[in-house]
DNA sequence: TGCATAACATTATGCGCGTAACTAAATTCT
DNA sequence: AGAATTTAGTTACGCGCATAATGTTATGCA
């Protein structure tokens, strides 16, 4: 591992995480949105309303992110927030009907954003690169709870 | 290209993004830097002292990021900035001492964040990395100046 | 039962990134 | 040479992310 493939390889991540974020920015703008609310939005819309703790697990973000977030998308009109008949401490967030149409929106501009993404790659390497992205995210996730597709072999 | 693909794939880059810069930013907080910093720091010691519009170019993030940054790494000590002679529009941004003593300091963290990055992957997945990351980030980026190192065959 | 501890959420603050609007200097084009 | 355009840089502001500190409710344990 000499220095020229490091470097090579976390220039890439950044700017691959950068441009990706930019075209996504892109594509969501004319809904009003900003990359990274739209992964709530999905969240809610694949597994019905959640506590805010549950989705600042699903979202890989920490907890004051999610409470932004979902302020934003409230005042917007895209969620709505509850108290949590069982706990008094949580809030249950889901989506209201503009929220469920925006969700809709979302898959498809997010099906046209990862074939944009793989054109030119084989279509081996296609097949492979979820778990390849997913055994990287592990290797370096701190947190411990990375969704773990493929189990480092260290 | 069915949406449980496309989910699964943006996903994966969103997670990798944040989790290799959290990792990152773990890496460098002793040193007192941000992620991002780094990033300049090592341009301009792979290329030696560049105005900022260069910087911009370099990192693939606008002006005003590269106003902030420079200012900040400026008031910590580890650039220096002065007038370009033949441009009065232009400032020239370099290391000091200290900034070429930071950037030896990164290289080290940089070859053992790649080293845990690939952990597990095949050594032929890993020679092919930087130019998958690469030709999809062609494949997104919009300012048509992305470091092409495969072209994108469409 | 009562108390210490853990968990949910929020506010405050800082950083890297973005866009929009602006100034000033350089360049191009009659 | 003078006017229009392009380019370098900045300021102002917003967003997603982070950490630290705080209040409130649940929970586990003596």
């Amino acid at each position: 591992m000499d220095f020229a493939y490091a470097d090579a390889l976390n220039q890439a991540i950044r700017l691959l995480s950068l441009r990706h974020r930019a075209r996504a920015a892109a594509l969501l703008a004319p809904l009003g949105l900003h990359p990274g609310q739209e992964a709530l939005l999905l969240e809610l819309d694949r597994t019905g309303p959640r506590i805010q703790a549950q989705l600042s697990d699903a979202l890989g973000c920490e907890p004051p992110s999610v409470t932004l977030m979902t302020r934003k998308l409230e005042a917007a009109g895209h969620i709505r927030r509850r108290p949590a008949p069982s706990d008094k401490r949580a809030s249950i967030v889901e989506l209201t009907d503009s929220g469920k149409a925006l969700a809709d929106q979302i898959k498809h501009l997010w099906r046209a954003l990862a074939k944009e993404t793989v054109t030119g790659l084989s279509a081996e390497t296609v097949a492979a690169l979820p778990d390849i992205l997913n055994t990287m995210t592990s290797n370096v996730d701190t947190s411990r709870s990375a969704t773990r597709t493929a189990a480092g072999t260290v």
